[in-house]
DNA sequence: AATGAATGAGCTTTCATTCAT
DNA sequence: TATGAATGAAAGCTCATTCAT
């Protein structure tokens, strides 16, 4: 039960952030959404930031498992990147909420001194780096600056999803979202040929 | 006189909202480190976010001055683009405050309504895609999602820059920032090679 | 068990108040250091201000079997009195979270309406003032107001329980309140010599 | 018109917090008695503590004040002491709501480590021990600790405060405060006879 | 045009108390 | 009897905005 709360308040906290922004979010308003008081949020969470750091904490801990699942796999670097791409580009497709909320409130001041975002900001482009140097060295793309490029991938999958989530039109921004790993990774690796 | 002060008020904010983020910015702040009164600022400005409003108006004409610019510009988009990249990292370099802002502060709610808050958000990646399609138009690379792609390329120059503040070494920041558009464009047209 | 769990919360309780202060302790607080839960708590306490009124009943009434026990003892008045103040100190000696309580929190608007407290308040210099009102009779001292004494030799009792508290040299603290009895007698009898 | 709006809050506050006690008074209540609204409270003070810090610092200026303007004074100590407690007790008198705060919030925790306050609560006895060491050079009394004893008067006069605040008969209380300068000095200064 | 004291709606947060288990 | 999660009234405080000077 206990658990279950929690995860209530997250969902509707997604639900509230996503479509106000963090800062015009009031805890009232996740109290009565979420069915509960508002004395109820803070047996959980230590104050509204602290919400908003649990969400970003859940979407890291997904993407991290992830690429420990991916630890021992010998498949090329392209597919693991094209796999990891789709796990990401299918997560936001399942919570649009979520990419908002990922995207829109990642600049957040008080977020970016905290360990597992900056783990979430460095983190997951240093993963995709690594991934780079190992695709280097089976010199099946050209040397390069990995840690740029990686920054670069990683922009780009977050410019690809902003464009996405514009489409007020549903059917064409999953096509978007769907298509996008491929997309990317052949435009990458093209461009990244020896 | 006038100008002067509405500019002097914009230079302050600018400085104030990159160090704490728009939100945790306060009218009394900006008041003080602009050397006026709070009731000065609202004799040019109608509220707290209008400031934040003109502080992107004035970025976003810089780029359309630019591109005006570029009107009958005969070189090949690969050129124009290369150029025009150049003069967006050069200007991030000259004023990284405005680019941590224009980062930051993108998804503000009450902005992305704004006419032409939206234009920069589009508007940029718009004229990207335009040039993309002529370069389709000539074959210089293969048919696309142009949309989707320049997306993609504007994220990619924010992850770089993104990227680039991280270093806490000045020369390499910006030695990455110089190199930046060759890169960039490199592996965007390599990547899209017909 | 009951009166024992009771006596457990009590305890805590002075603890709590004493290092805090009643208002700035919370009855979460008392009840994790007292081993129980919030809840146990009301069941042997109306509510926070009625362990405070506990508080203050159970000393009340150690002084009043004290006075009980004095009934009818024929030695001096002067003798008497040296024997009240003697445990008044001992009793802080002992306790001093208990005194501290006493001090702070008798002001404490809600208390001061409660019967024992008001007992106690008053009750303690009534009773000084009663034994007063016999070393007249007997001539023993000038004939004076002796609510208004007996109201200073209880302040007087207080500000030297403060003063020695104020000492961090604990053998001194100590020296102070095992003298002041005596000195106090003194200082008040020979102050009041017919 | 600035001070006088500190001034104008100090004295509401005083009001309300003698009405109800420190904790129980609330900001919205000081701003409706005090006629302006909550924002102006703050522009005067840091917050609500700020307010009863400010009182303290009023009051213990004043008894400041008194002591350099006894600088030099070739009166008996005798004398001086009585004026002292002449000036404290009509003080009361003039403003019973301060003695009621200075009695009952003096033990608050937050201002027992300010500055000011242990300058009150220390300051104020010892000038009275300086004075008190001066008597016993001079013979006037016999040696004794006098510290204990300054301390020892201290409480005395809050104690005869305290009982003179108790009595609903206003008449009645006034008298005792207007006598208890002098019965106060002769009770320990014949106390301290050699 | 410039000022800055005054405003008060509105927010986050606390914590004594309850009650179903 | 004991529990402790849930409650929600109530408080302190902030800060964008106004307007008399």
């Amino acid at each position: 039960m206990q658990a279950n709360k929690k995860e209530q308040i997250r969902e509707t906290a997604i639900r509230v952030f996503a479509a106000r922004g963090f800062h015009y979010s009031t805890t009232d308003r996740i109290a009565e959404e979420a069915g509960v008081s508002v004395g109820t949020i803070y047996n959980y969470f230590r104050n509204k930031e602290a919400i908003l750091e649990y969400i970003f904490q859940v979407e890291l801990e997904k993407r991290q498992q992830f690429f420990a699942s991916l630890e021992g796999d010998q498949r090329p670097v392209r597919q693991l990147l094209t796999d990891f791409l789709r796990m990401h580009f299918q997560a936001i497709l399942d919570h649009p909420d979520v990419g908002q909320i990922l995207i829109r409130e990642r600049h957040f001041p008080q977020l970016e001194t905290l360990d597992f975002v900056v783990q979430f900001i460095q983190g997951v482009p240093q993963t995709i780096a690594a991934l780079l140097e190992k695709a280097v060295a089976g010199k099946q793309i050209r040397p390069c600056q990995t840690a740029v490029v990686a920054a670069a991938l990683f922009g780009a999958v977050e410019g690809v999803v902003r464009e996405a989530m514009l489409r007020s039109d549903h059917a064409e921004r999953d096509a978007i979202l769907r298509r996008a790993p491929e997309e990317l990774v052949t435009l990458f690796f093209q461009g990244l040929e020896p």
